[in-house]
DNA sequence: CTAGGGTTAG
C-alpha cells in the first residue's frame, strides 16, 4: 500500500498495529509507530494513539505505553482502558489503581473493560486491601448494566485469589448468565483452593448443564483428579480428551496429563522410557509426548522434569532443563525442587545463584530487556518454598541466611509460605529465636506458620512454649476470622 | 482501538 504510494489513515493503522500486536514484535511497532509519525496522526487520533498504547502494553514497552497514553491530548475511555489494562500487565497493581482513581477524578464514566482490569489489580494487592477494592468494583458492577459476564468473571477469579472461595461461589450461584468461563474460573479456583472433590462436583455440573468442555476445563480439572489420585476419573478425562483433537493438541491438557499419571503412580520407573499402563504396554509418557508433538512445549516439558524428578531420574530433568529454549519461572523451580528431592541440595542452591544471572527470552519486558529481548527471572514465592527446606535439611545457617536476605529484596520475606519456610528452616538450624523473630514478622499467618513454630519449640524441648503458642493459635484463628455476608444484596 | 479462565510444592 506504502509502495503503491497510498498513505495509510486512521482506519488503516490500528488494523495494522493489532496484527503487531499479535505478532508480539516490538521492533516492528516501533518502525509502524514511526510511520503513524510520519504521516500526521501522532496527536490527531485518539484511536491510533490507544491501539498504540494496547501494542506497547502487549510487547512489553512500559515506558512507551506510558509515553504515548500521556501525549494523548484528549483521552476517551478506551484510552483509560488501555493504559490500566497496560499497567496490569506490566504488573504495576498500584499504578493501575491509580490510573481508575484519575479516570474517575476526570469524570470518565468506567465500562466493563475497566472493571476487569481494576478486579484483576485488587485480585493482586494484600488480601485486606485486595477485598475492600474488590468489594467496590463488584457493587461498582452491580450498578452497571453492561456486558456483566465478562465483569462476573474477573470478580469470580478476584475473589477466589484473595482467598474468599465462598464469596466466588455464592456469586456464582446467584449469577445466572454463567458461561465456559464462569464454569472454568470456577473449576479452576476451586482446585487452585484444595478444594477438588468440590472442583470435580462443579466439573459433573458443568457437563449436566451442556457445556462442552474445553482444554481450559480439561487443564484445570485434570489436576484434582492428580490429587485425589482418582485414576479412573483421570482417564475418562483423557479418553474424553483423545476423542476431540485440539484437546489432545493442548500443551496444557498434555503437561496436566503427564502430571496425574506420574501422581497416580502409572509410571513404572526405569530409564528414559518411562511405562504407563494407561497407555499401550510399548508406550511412554515421554514417548506419547513425542507423538502428539508436544515435547518442545514448555509446560509439558516442565511436567516432564517434575515426572522424572519424582522417579529418582533427576539426571534426565536436567536433561530436559539444560535443552530447552525457553525457559520460565516454573522450569527453574522445577529443577530446584528435583535437586532438594534427590538430595543434591549444593545444585540447588547453585541454580538460585544462576539465576540471578541468567536471563531469559520473554515478551513481557519491562524497561530491562536487552537486544535480544531478555530480561532477568524473578524469583517468585515458589522459588524460596523450594529451596528453604534444602537449607534446612542441610542446618545451612549461612546459606539460608543469603536466602532470607534475597527473599527480603523480591519483597517475599513476609509471604505466609515463603515465612513459614523460613521459620522452619531457622528453627532446624538451631536458631529458635530468629525462627521466632520471623514469625513475628509474618502478617497474616496460617495454619502451617503456627505448626512449624509449635515444632520447633516442642523440638527444642521448650514444651512450656508451644504449648503456650498453641493457645495464641487458637485465639488468633478467631480473630481473624471474618464474618461479612457480602452477597445478599 | 480496550477485557475474563489453564502449568510448579506441601
Amino acid at each position: 500500500m506504502t509502495l503503491s504510494g497510498i498513505a495509510p489513515d486512521n482506519f488503516a493503522f490500528p488494523a495494522v498495529l493489532k496484527a503487531v500486536t499479535s505478532l508480539q514484535d516490538l521492533n516492528l511497532g516501533k518502525q509502524i509507530h514511526a510511520h503513524v509519525v510520519k504521516f500526521g496522526y501522532g496527536s490527531s487520533s485518539v484511536t491510533v494513539a490507544n491501539t498504540l498504547v494496547n501494542v506497547y502494553g502487549k510487547c512489553g514497552d512500559k515506558g512507551d505505553a506510558c509515553k504515548v497514553f500521556d501525549g494523548i491530548i484528549e483521552r476517551d475511555q478506551v484510552s483509560w482502558n488501555s493504559m490500566i489494562a497496560a499497567l496490569c500487565r506490566f504488573e504495576e497493581w498500584e499504578l493501575a489503581l491509580e490510573a481508575f482513581r484519575s479516570m474517575l477524578l476526570e469524570n470518565m464514566e468506567p465500562s466493563s473493560f475497566t472493571l476487569v482490569s481494576v478486579a484483576l489489580a485488587c485480585s493482586n494487592l494484600l488480601k485486606r486491601d485486595g477485598l475492600r477494592l474488590g468489594k467496590q468494583v463488584h457493587a461498582y458492577s452491580v450498578r452497571m448494566s453492561e456486558c456483566k459476564t465478562f465483569t462476573i468473571n474477573a470478580l469470580l477469579a478476584m475473589y477466589s485469589k484473595l482467598g474468599e472461595a465462598e464469596y466466588s461461589r455464592a456469586l456464582f450461584e446467584l449469577y445466572e448468565d454463567c458461561d465456559m468461563v464462569s464454569w472454568n474460573t470456577m473449576i479452576s479456583s476451586l482446585s487452585q483452593n484444595d478444594q477438588f472433590m468440590e472442583a470435580l462436583e462443579f466439573f459433573r455440573l458443568m457437563v449436566l448443564a451442556g457445556f462442552k468442555p474445553d482444554g481450559v476445563t480439561v487443564a484445570s480439572v485434570l489436576p484434582a483428579c492428580s490429587h485425589l489420585e482418582m485414576l479412573d476419573t483421570g482417564k475418562e478425562i483423557h479418553a474424553y480428551a483423545l476423542r476431540t483433537n485440539e484437546l489432545i493438541e493442548n500443551s496444557y491438557v498434555g503437561s496436566a496429563l503427564v502430571d496425574m499419571y506420574c501422581n497416580c503412580r502409572q509410571v513404572s520407573s526405569g530409564r528414559p522410557s518411562v511405562r504407563c499402563e494407561a497407555f499401550s504396554d510399548k508406550e511412554s509418557i515421554h514417548g506419547y509426548v513425542i507423538k502428539r508433538g508436544l515435547e518442545k512445549n514448555r509446560y509439558v516439558q516442565n511436567a516432564l522434569m517434575d515426572m522424572y524428578s519424582r522417579m529418582g531420574q533427576t539426571q534426565i530433568s536436567e536433561t530436559i532443563f539444560n535443552s530447552m529454549e525457553v525457559r520460565d519461572i516454573v522450569s527453574w523451580n522445577t529443577m530446584i525442587t528435583g535437586y532438594v528431592i534427590c538430595g543434591r541440595h549444593g545444585d540447588a542452591l547453585n541454580l538460585i545463584y544462576d539465576m540471578q544471572r541468567v536471563k531469559e527470552k520473554t515478551n513481557m519486558n519491562d524497561n530491562a530487556y536487552d537486544d535480544e529481548g531478555r530480561v532477568p527471572l524473578k524469583p517468585n514465592s515458589i522459588t524460596f518454598m523450594t529451596i528453604l527446606p534444602g537449607c534446612a535439611a542441610l542446618a545451612a545457617l549461612a546459606k539460608g541466611k543469603e536466602i532470607h536476605s534475597y527473599a527480603i529484596k523480591h519483597l517475599l520475606a513476609f509471604d505466609v509460605a515463603v515465612g513459614s519456610a523460613l521459620v522452619d528452616m531457622y528453627a532446624k538450624c538451631g536458631c529458635i529465636d530468629l525462627a521466632r523473630a520471623v514469625f513475628n514478622q509474618i502478617p497474616i499467618k496460617n495454619v502451617i506458620t503456627w505448626n512449624v513454630l509449635i515444632m520447633a519449640y516442642g523440638m527444642h524441648g521448650r514444651g512450656e512454649e508451644a504449648l503456650e503458642l498453641f493457645k495464641n493459635m487458637v485465639d488468633d484463628g478467631s480473630r481473624n476470622k471474618e464474618h461479612v455476608a457480602i452477597l445478599g444484596w
